[in-house]
DNA sequence: GTCTATAGAATGATAGAC
DNA sequence: GTCTATCATTCTATAGAC
């Protein structure tokens, strides 16, 4: 990493440093902040930033009691990060990519669009709940980022949406899916996956895997085109005139 | 309205103002205060509040900018709510009320279970479409509510995923409906509905009732029993054993 | 890089006059 | 019920020693 110039963010130095270490599966958090952060007091610090903010919420946590988890004083984490808000996009953006990286995997798999979406659908669940509570916070405290930060994660998101969006159009060009507009598809899937979120947990019966496997079936039926007379009635509506699909942005 | 004891609360005492005023249909957050609230004072300050709670979150809010957006002094909201907690509690119930009522209204309706099925997907989507901000405080602040405010606020939660419960079941029964997993198909479908609040914008082109009608389509096909030999390879895996699907409570 | 100590600002809630 | 004034607390972030 040579040349530790101030003024860099975390962020800044993390593609530097992403191919550093390499190798072994990611199992977790930890596994992944291994892979992604030299200094272990940083690891420490954004392990704990993520139990904080999923708990409490980004406004209600308080960098003391981070700190305090991180075995540091409240001051050294300062010495790391500008603000509270660029600890929270870090771990935003750690996750953003992970995220992102398995989806473009994931749908380059398969020969079929079936196959791609069935793929896509299940990775996606997968890492939600494989990884909850960080992409949990990364999800729902996406707002408490300041514009330039949202802009920059909403890339990711939109990169996301776009992997869907081409499976989608490819099914319906083939034939073998029919759904009644794309753009709404679309955001019914992500919107599916992204919703484990808010029941699964390590606890229960099922593991990452059996959700994503029990989702894509039910993402895959509710895509694929009908024997004639056997669809809902429908006359093609209102194609894609809605505004574009969004995550609310506050402030 | 009778006696208006100090120590009864705003929640407390909307049952009894529930039926003072009826007649006209509610399209709005005002029409639904004013129905539920009869102080003009005490409904500047829940607009304001759900406004404020939208836009920064309940914790970042404060309680100085909702009482100016209500042309209210900060103390003068003290009168009426005895914490910024209870500000929010009031919100939730009279939404999760409201909700809950649309919902048993839709459930009724319908010979089969299909009829009823799209009916209540749509109604719910409508619902949250129509009243999103303040829905959305209802959903994403739940929350930074005390553990017994949650608790009274489940169980309409609870009640709505029931009917949807019914519902599947029945179309199962009939053989209408083909799910892996009644209980993984009904939180989908319920999430599936919610999800409306994170891109739905009222100046778009499509109206609340028009995208409740393309869910209700898209759910429609996820549940639709297929025709012999169409339907995804599946082995009827893993039955209801996944831990109860609730949405994480934090604290 | 880590610490102790604290500045500086904002917040939730209350006291008491009218 | 509404106001002005203010208390008491908490929090983010910084200063400066080691």
């Amino acid at each position: 990493m040579g040349l530790n110039i101030k003024k860099r963010t975390i962020v800044e130095r993390l593609t530097a440093e992403a191919s550093a270490h390499s190798g072994g599966a990611i199992r977790n958090l930890a596994d992944l902040f291994n892979r992604r952060i030299e200094s272990p007091s940083i690891r420490r610090i954004l392990l704990a930033a993520v139990d904080n903010f999923s708990r409490s919420g980004f406004h209600a946590a308080s960098t003391r009691d981070i700190a305090k988890q991180a075995k540091l004083s409240p001051a050294a984490v300062y010495v790391h990060f500008k603000s509270k808000e660029e600890l929270l996009y870090t771990v935003v953006t750690i996750i953003s990519e992970w995220v992102l990286d398995q989806m473009i995997d994931a749908a380059q798999e398969g020969e079929t669009a079936s196959e791609r979406l069935r793929r896509m659908v299940k990775v996606h669940v997968t890492c939600h709940a494989a990884m909850r509570t960080a992409v949990f916070v990364s999800n729902f405290e996406f707002h408490s980022l300041n514009a330039t930060q949202r802009k920059k994660i909403l890339r990711y998101r939109d990169a996301i949406e776009q992997l869907f969006r081409e499976c989608l159009q490819a099914g319906c060009d083939e034939g073998s899916f029919q759904v009644p507009d794309i753009g709404i598809a679309k955001v019914a899937i992500v919107s599916l996956c992204v919703s484990v979120l808010n029941w699964y947990s390590p606890r229960g019966e099922l593991s990452p895997e059996q959700v994503g496997k029990l989702y894509a079936d039910l993402v895959l039926s509710m895509v694929t085109a009908k024997a004639p007379g056997e669809g809902a009635e429908k006359e093609s509506p209102l194609a894609s005139r809605m505004s574009t699909p969004r995550v609310q942005i506050r402030k």
